[in-house]
DNA sequence: CGTCTTTGACCCGCGC
DNA sequence: GCGCGGGTCAAAGACG
């Protein structure tokens, strides 16, 4: 690593302060290491396929622009719902940011009337309500959303974290269930929804939603914290460049979604430096792993 | 016994 | 106002 620009590359991120980190990156990190690990998995190459994907939502979406906590949506929910009433699991667009932020004080001021109406119901279930609206009454926003596609036999994916599932619901126009997810870490309020395309049974929706304020636990099954050390694209530091030459790719996307090379002690980790990204875009058989994403107001 | 899943009931927002 | 769909709760059961 010869390559002071490489270095500075591999400097701005350090796998291990997972605390600091957003979520976004690791799970992005996450499914790439699962991808690889799992051949009936997706890998990325149609992720950076153009033709649905804008780079710039893209990269805010997994907070590659530096220190931004901020997600851009790349799909508001009216936008989404109104798509997805004919297209579901495959919407992409995009929508102004500003009109998200006015969402907001708009639901609130509905929160507040809901709540006043709900103080004349019964007894028993305004018990119940009012214990619901109170927790509503910290006015508690919306986390930004994201959402995988994934080709995966597997329903729920590993990604290193702890899910306790908490819901289940079919899902309309669709034989598959969604299922509700959260991170079973003590103030962690990041919550997943899994559920698998109907138009193509073979994949997997994973929709995140919120930050891990935590470290990944390393009491994971398998092979899961070596994903989690995120050593996968080691090697990808000599891809990026060919890959980022292509039409559309930035190469400070590459820079930012590269883990540091600090984890050559894992085993684990080991078995993913010979995998390079240029690979991966390079295996025209696989599907697009991340097609869609969008946040909530 | 602690943790996790299952599942029916419930709440809420939205469109008609 | 009503019905629908998405999301959540919480009791009960399964499991290690």
């Amino acid at each position: 690593m010869s390559n002071d620009e490489g270095k500075n590359v591999y400097q701005q991120y350090d796998p291990f302060q997972y605390n600091q980190l957003d979520m976004n990156r690791s799970i992005f990190h996450q499914q790439a290491a699962a991808a690889a690990l799992d051949p009936g998995l997706m890998s990325f190459t149609n992720f950076f396929d153009t033709s649905s994907l804008d780079y710039n939502s893209l990269s805010k979406a997994f907070d590659v622009s530096c220190c931004s906590s901020q997600v851009i949506s790349a799909v508001d929910d009216m936008s989404k719902k109104k798509a997805s009433t004919t297209t579901p699991n495959s919407s992409v667009s995009s929508s102004s940011n500003e009109a998200v932020v006015e969402e907001d004080s708009v639901k609130s001021n509905k929160l507040e009337d809901i709540k006043g109406r709900c103080e004349n119901k019964d007894e028993e279930k305004s018990k119940k309500q009012n214990s619901n609206l109170s927790k509503k009454k910290e006015k508690r926003p919306r986390e930004p959303r994201f959402a995988f596609l994934t080709k995966s036999e597997i329903d729920h994916l590993e990604d290193g974290y702890r899910w306790r599932k908490y819901g289940q619901k079919a899902v309309k126009n669709s034989p598959y269930p969604r299922s509700y997810y959260r991170c079973t870490s003590q103030k962690c309020v990041v919550k997943k929804r899994v559920e698998r395309s109907y138009q193509d049974p073979s994949v997997v929706i994973t929709t995140y939603e919120g930050q891990h304020n935590h470290h990944c636990p390393a009491t994971l099954r398998g092979h899961s914290a070596g994903i989690m050390s995120s050593p996968f694209y080691a090697s990808a530091s000599t891809s990026v460049t060919a890959a980022s030459s292509g039409p559309t790719l930035p190469q400070e996307l590459f820079s930012h979604l590269l883990p540091t090379n600090n984890c050559q002690n894992d085993p684990a980790s080991m078995m993913y430096q010979n995998l390079s990204l240029q690979q991966h875009l390079q295996m025209p058989d696989h599907y697009g792993l991340l097609q869609d994403l969008f946040t909530q107001k």
